[in-house]
DNA sequence: TATAATCCTAGCAGGAAGGTAGGAATTGAA
DNA sequence: TTCAATTCCTACCTTCCTGCTAGGATTATA
């Protein structure tokens, strides 16, 4: 399995922000209410992509989250990245491992390469915007 | 990550297999010395394989394993059905997983399944005979 | 000052990945 | 017949990650 539930949960605050913006911030319990996960588990995922500045977040009463950019300018790659350790589909291609010292002759590299950009490529070619409303998805975004 | 080491190690063994392919059966130390991957372990693997009926084995001297089909007709996701799990990027697409009750309206779900169907179709779009010599690889499989 | 909220650190149970150990069964050859 | 080579089978072990929980510190509003 590629995806853990991280970064599925991670998918699912960017559109349920996304279904609730207005120009107030949205609470933590909100959103795990309605997206029925646990508050505690939810709130480790959401301060991930508070560090990464994806959302923007406000302390005290009145205080939650709120997306920073526009639904359209998320790619589902992007908010994954943030979540998973990594997207590759096998270790030799994960960030910051050592290049294999049998990598010019290894029979499958280029396969898992193939197979890592078709999986980029796609990832990259939905965009939170898309998942909002089933029936106005992107061209890319094909099953 | 999606490929375990099962799953890499079994797609070794057919190229080692599918390159070394003689009238003979190819032992079982052989194939771990050139790969350099545990006995014990590569053992494991290969009894998969051979269950799957994907290999021939004889036991005994001068016993061993041999490709039962020519690696033409070995798709890399035939072989990797075997020794993952699933290969489902997510697990709520998983064979044998309950339908899930929230799938009609969830807005995640066309996402995953078109990811799937990417990788799906990747994996069999390559075959081991593919991977036998870089240079002469099939259509399909394009870095 | 009370209350509602996010931030932060720590920890834990369960399962899977990756691998090891030891021996039983089978086959071919001396 | 016996020995050596080989696959088959079962059990186990260690380490790491996932998914989740607990408890409190900090900050903002009313």
């Amino acid at each position: 399995m590629l995806i853990s539930t991280k970064g599925r949960y991670a998918l699912r605050v960017m559109i349920d922000l996304a279904e609730h913006q207005t120009d107030d911030f949205i609470s933590l319990r909100g959103i795990a209410q309605r997206q029925e996960i646990s508050e505690k588990y939810l709130e480790s995922i959401i301060r991930m992509l508070v560090k990464a500045r994806v959302l923007e977040s406000l302390r005290g009463k009145g205080g939650g989250y709120k997306l920073k950019k526009a639904p359209e300018q998320y790619t589902v790659g992007s908010i994954l990245r943030l979540t998973e350790e990594s997207l590759a589909p096998v270790s030799c291609l994960e960030e910051g491992s050592d290049a294999c010292p049998k990598a010019g002759k290894c029979r499958t590299l280029p396969l898992w390469q193939g197979l890592d950009k078709v999986i980029n490529e796609y990832l990259e070619g939905v965009t939170i915007a898309d998942l909002m409303e089933q029936g106005d998805v992107g061209d890319n975004y094909v099953i």
